[in-house]
DNA sequence: CGGCATCCTGCAGGATACTG
DNA sequence: CAGTATCCTGCAGGATGCCG
């Protein structure tokens, strides 16, 4: 599967796990991503019914982004991906859940 | 990580999980895909110590590759993977293992 | 058989400015 | 705040051809 392609998709999905988000948390959560490529990647994600977007009429605006049922079935495999990295490299232990 | 990166790495990847394969056989393995491709792929992976590379001083020469410790470590993250898009998308029930 | 060398193209990805 | 529009660049990825 190439749905993982995209270099900041992982990490969208990594930082959704702990919980909802808005468009600048996820941006201030994501360290090097800009704002085109959140917009893009949010984007393709939502359309992959990955995560999901919920816009609140409020001033200024809001917009909330949640994993979806099958966003939240990808648990496994980042923690699966994250044990590996970690045994292979043992470098990062401080990241999500 | 975006040592999943790249087109054809996971199937690669997912195609040695069955065994030791040659290089034509890896080609002929992941339809699609073409010697230059697979070539930077295979040395790509043999550079991290995924897969291991093991020319045999034949006439005309044969070259086997195989999954190192770190490539079977593996295995776990493409089964959650692969359990996900079945579930999410239930197609491709015949591969691998 | 296994794989470099070469040539080519599109699009992923980056920076920055602007708007409802 | 949450994006969209614009412009630009490099390199992933595709199609051969050639050689030990």
């Amino acid at each position: 599967m190439d749905l993982l392609s995209g270099k900041w998709t992982m990490s969208v999905i990594n930082a959704l796990m702990s919980g909802v988000l808005r468009f600048g948390e996820l941006e201030r959560a994501v360290p090097g991503i800009n704002t085109r490529m959140l917009a893009r990647t949010v984007k393709e994600l939502e359309e992959r019914k990955i995560i999901s977007r919920k816009p609140h009429p409020t001033v200024p605006p809001t917009v909330e982004y949640s994993l979806t049922e099958k966003g939240l079935a990808l648990k496994p495999v980042m923690q699966a991906l994250q044990a590996w990295a970690v045994a292979n490299y043992h470098r990062a232990q401080a990241e999500q859940s």
